[in-house]
DNA sequence: ACCCCAGGTGACAACGTTGTCCAGCGACTA
DNA sequence: TAGTCGCTGGACAACGTTGTCACCTGGGGT
């Protein structure tokens, strides 16, 4: 037994071509071409011969080969951060669905938040020829894509911003949503609010941050530094980054959780303390109402913003020549009563 | 302005090629190909020149020629139920993680649960040759992809077996695992369990309901078939099917979810209600310790079952030449509260 | 009877890359 | 000094498909 012998099965090179099955109907090779993509121009019985040639040989275009010939892929690229995160899994799966209706598929990668993963993915996928791109950012630079854009590749930004280029943009409404979080915990009574929210690296925590800053300068109060951390999601650094603000002097009497991450880990730590504390969550996410106190949110639509985000991405690959675009997507505020918690000494 | 000069810049014709790179750097096509290939055999001297070269033309290797040269494309596909469905996100995460650690890339979609869409969507990446395919089935018949598994393509089903077909499998131990939530529910002392579970199509749901039966028979105690009802997992269908449990003569006194998305209405039915009902739930999901009662389920390990998974693919991709194997991994009760619960009168 | 036309069909080049193979050139050895 | 070796570099074919164009055949019009 050569390893050729033991290869042979498993090479590409055994699978039957156009040419193949064009010599195995007894017709040419542009007709079997013809047949395979249904064009016009081939008698019936000619058709009948070479779709019995296709069976029998158990042929499939190579559409690598077909790509190389015509330029498109019919694929578009998806780079986000982690697929496991049930935020971006709504979120691809409408980009998916709206892929799928203009008939393309869809390739993705995780970043894991890490800069040069991203990079590397996006331009892999570039060199896949993919006709658009659609790109959760991990960096903040991303003019390493200015080529490929000025080629053609369709590219999108969700969820936070590109860096350093011009591009179409979809984000969620930050700011504003951050802001209502904030200004709805104040109407309960609340003055010392705390904000926990990702690196600051990351574009909608800094938003986030600025919304409850700017909530608290509109109701004349003062931000202790105490009161705000920004960092990792992980749950160890949250729960002390509640700690201490609970366990200060003059604790915090409500908290502002900056993603979804977050809130949940902040959940479990409130749940282990007598003493009430409001919460409000930026993201909304399942359960949240079943959990007691029901969690009170700033809802994200992240199905939608796929969705406008691969609309905005075929209308340019249609030709759309307009300047790049900024969508702003709503944020909705769903009170469920973790922040309809009076201040204890309110 | 013709149309031509509208569409020109979008042109993937305009992007530079190896051989506007070579007569840029003055060099033959193939040297350039060593360089951009990391090939032995070039001067210091020359790759510098080609380097330049490359940047200055902005050159990316188009990748659909390298495919269809070489036969390989380095990707393979993922063929899922719902990339929103929080089960399949850690599931993929661990595929795109194995995958990347053997320099390939993910392509997915979603079957919806329709047989005829993961057919296409399956025969679509074979298409692109994919050098690999896992399958989460949605159908029950693929004797579709034995040409193409003949022909190479490397195919995995997970969490439900193929269909007439034989091919390598990993799967969750659902009838163990079931049998271990009702015997839980028994040794707290309920003898009316109901079981409401996925529809009856899929093997999963099958295989549960066995399990449910097994533990049943084991206690030596009838199933009344009013206590199982398999549809679908539409929160109106199972809200309907609990009622119909809950508020019979003799009602059931424990309840048996199939799956998460079950699990989650039926804590919704539950909380309403007064008289205290035990749940147990297959699959475990987030939060499900901070629901009240916290929720007992059977925890799968849907990481593991991807990383499982696709071990198995690059295993066969490396040459591995042996019966297809089915992998079982194992479930985990883990009691949390609802599946504790003793009935009202025990 | 001739010409023309239309529709069906096939030969051939091209897409951009990689593998094979050979040529050129400088250096080293006998 | 001549022969040889090793290394760099390039010409060319091939991967499987599609677009272009020309050929052929048969039928209808004059």
């Amino acid at each position: 037994m050569t390893d050729t012998a033991r290869g042979s099965s498993r090479r590409y090179g055994t699978r039957p071509t156009m040419k193949d099955v064009a010599a195995r109907a007894g017709v040419g090779l542009k007709t079997v071409s013809r047949v395979v993509n249904g064009e016009p121009g081939v008698t019936p019985d000619t058709e009948h011969r070479v779709q019995e040639a296709i069976t029998a040989l158990g042929f499939r275009r190579n559409d690598s080969a077909r790509i190389l010939r015509k330029g498109r892929t019919a694929s578009i690229g998806l780079v986000l951060e982690d697929l496991a995160d049930p935020f971006y899994g709504p979120l691809s799966r409408a980009v998916e669905e709206v892929a799928r209706h203009h008939g393309a598929l869809l390739i993705n990668g995780s970043s894991a938040e890490d800069p040069a993963r991203e990079q590397e993915l996006a331009l892999a996928l570039c060199a896949r020829r993919v006709d658009g791109l659609v790109v959760i950012p991990a960096g903040d630079d991303h003019r390493y894509l200015a080529p490929e854009i000025a080629a053609g590749v369709a590219t999108v930004f969700v969820d936070r911003p590109a860096g350093r280029i011009e591009a179409d943009t979809v984000l969620s409404d930050s700011f504003g949503g951050s802001r209502d979080a904030v200004a709805h915990l104040l109407a309960h009574g609340h003055r010392r609010i705390g904000f926990i929210g990702d690196r600051p690296r990351i574009h909608t925590a800094k938003e986030r941050l600025r919304g409850y800053r700017t909530a608290m300068a509109a109701a004349g109060l003062p931000v202790d530094d105490a009161w705000v951390s920004l960092g990792t999601t992980e749950p160890e650094r949250v729960r002390t980054a509640a700690r201490a603000m609970l366990d200060a002097p003059e604790p915090v009497t409500a908290l502002f959780a900056g993603n979804n991450r977050v809130t949940v880990t902040l959940v479990r730590v409130l749940r282990q303390r007598t003493a009430p504390v409001a919460l409000v969550g930026f993201d909304d996410f399942e359960l949240a109402d079943l959990v007691s106190p029901a969690v009170t949110v700033v809802a994200q639509d992240p199905a939608r913003m796929g969705r406008t985000a691969a609309g905005l991405l075929f209308r340019r690959l249609e030709g759309a020549d307009e300047p790049p675009r900024r969508e702003e997507i709503p944020t909705r505020l769903i009170a469920r009563g973790s922040g309809e918690i009076r201040p204890a000494h309110g």
